[in-house]
DNA sequence: GAATAGGATTATG
DNA sequence: CATAATCCTATTC
C-alpha cells in the first residue's frame, strides 16, 4: 500500500522524500528541538516565557504571503515543504527524523514523564472553559469527561526508526504541520502557541495534506474535523469556542519549534481565546535559532490505560 | 453556507 | 482494540 517514498503527497514530484514518512512506528512521535539552554528552560511554555525579552529575535522569518485563496497552489508549495526538507533556509525535518540522536531526551522531561503516570508528560493547558453557555447552548450535550490521553510514561527513544508504516496520529501531523514554515503561517499556524491553541486557516488544505498523509484522497475538513472532535474527549484538543476552525492542544511538547510567524511580529493575531482570564501573555518570540539545534526524536509509547 | 458537535457505522492497522 | 473514515442530523456562526 503505502509506499515509503510516495506514502505522503504524491503532488510533490519527484523529490523522493519520507520524512514524513519516517516516523517510529510507536504511536506518538514527537520531534523535540533542544536548542539552547535558555531554550530549553523555556520548555515550560505552558508556565511562562519570562526570558522571552526579545533578545533573541526568531530566526524563522518568512514573507507572509498570506493570500489563502489558491489553495492548490499553496498546498503543492506545502507538500512540497513538506516533502522536501532539505531545502536550506528550511529546518530540514529529515534531519529531525534520521538524526541519531545522541542525546536522547530532556532529562527534566524524562523525569517529568516517568513521574506522571496518570497524565500526560507534557506541560498542560487547562484552559477553563471560557463559558458554560457554550456548552449550554448546544443541544443538550452531555458533559464529556476527559479520559488520560494516549501519551503516556514510556520513553522510548528510537534512534532511526523511519520505518514506512509510519501512521502519524492526527494531533501528530498537525502538530509537525505547526512545525513546518511553509505550511505554519499559511495553512495553520498558532494564534497562541504558549496555550497550544492553533486556527487552522486554511482548513481545506490542512484536510487535503492530512488525506494525503492517511493515502485519503477524498479526506475533507468535514471528516477531518470529525477526528479532532474526537480528541476533545480524549483531551487532546480542545476547542476555541467562538473563533472558527481554532482548537487548542491541552498538551504540547516542551519543546516545539514555534513559528509564530516570521515577520518580528510576536504574534500577530493572538486573540486570547477570548477567556479572559489570560494576563496578556505577550512576547513569544520563538527563538528557534535554526543552527546548531539538536534535534532529537522522542517516541512515547501510547499505552492507554487499561481500563 | 461553512463550521461545529456528536451519534452511528464501517474501515484499518 | 484504537484511531479514525465515512456518514449523518442538528445547530450555530
Amino acid at each position: 500500500m503505502l509506499q515509503q517514498s510516495e506514502l505522503i503527497f504524491d503532488f510533490a514530484s519527484d523529490h523522493n522524500m519520507s520524512q514524513l514518512g519516517s516516523y517510529s512506528e510507536y504511536p506518538a512521535v514527537i520531534v523535540e528541538h533542544v536548542p539552547h539552554p535558555h531554550l530549553l528552560s523555556y520548555a515550560g511554555l505552558a508556565c511562562e516565557q519570562s526570558h522571552a525579552d526579545g533578545d533573541h529575535q526568531q530566526l524563522l522569518k518568512m514573507e507572509p504571503c498570506e493570500s489563502g485563496e489558491e489553495e492548490i497552489m499553496e498546498t503543492l508549495v506545502a507538500a512540497e515543504s513538506l516533502l522536501n526538507m532539505d531545502c536550506p533556509d528550511s529546518l530540514s525535518l529529515e534531519q529531525h527524523y534520521i538524526t541519531p540522536l545522541s542525546q536522547t531526551f530532556l532529562p527534566s522531561l524524562a523525569e517529568g514523564v516517568v513521574g506522571a503516570v496518570d497524565q500526560p508528560q507534557w506541560p498542560t493547558f487547562h484552559t477553563k472553559k471560557p463559558a458554560a453557555q457554550l456548552q449550554s447552548k448546544k443541544r443538550g450535550r452531555k458533559p464529556r469527561h476527559r479520559r488520560a490521553e494516549s501519551p503516556t510514561p514510556d520513553i522510548i527513544v528510537k534512534k532511526d526508526k523511519y520505518n514506512k508504516g509510519n501512521t502519524l496520529y492526527l494531533w501528530q501531523f498537525l502538530m509537525e504541520l505547526l512545525q513546518d514554515r511553509k505550511v505554519c503561517p499559511r495553512y495553520i499556524k498558532w494564534t497562541n502557541p504558549h496555550k497550544g491553541i492553533f486556527k487552522l486557516v486554511n482548513s481545506k488544505a490542512v484536510a487535503r495534506l492530512w488525506g494525503k498523509h492517511k493515502n485519503k484522497p477524498d479526506m475533507n475538513y468535514e471528516t477531518m474535523g470529525r477526528a479532532l472532535r474526537y480528541y476533545y474527549q480524549r483531551g487532546i484538543l480542545n476547542k476555541v469556542e467562538g473563533q472558527r476552525l481554532v482548537y487548542q492542544f491541552t498538551t504540547l511538547p516542551k519543546d516545539m519549534i514555534y513559528i509564530t510567524d516570521g515577520d518580528g511580529t510576536k504574534e500577530e493575531e493572538d486573540y486570547d481565546d477570548n477567556s479572559g482570564n489570560d494576563e496578556g501573555v505577550s512576547d513569544d518570540s520563538d527563538d528557534s535559532t535554526q543552527k546548531d539545534v539538536q534535534y532529537v526524536i522522542l517516541t512515547f509509547r501510547t499505552e492507554h490505560q487499561t481500563k
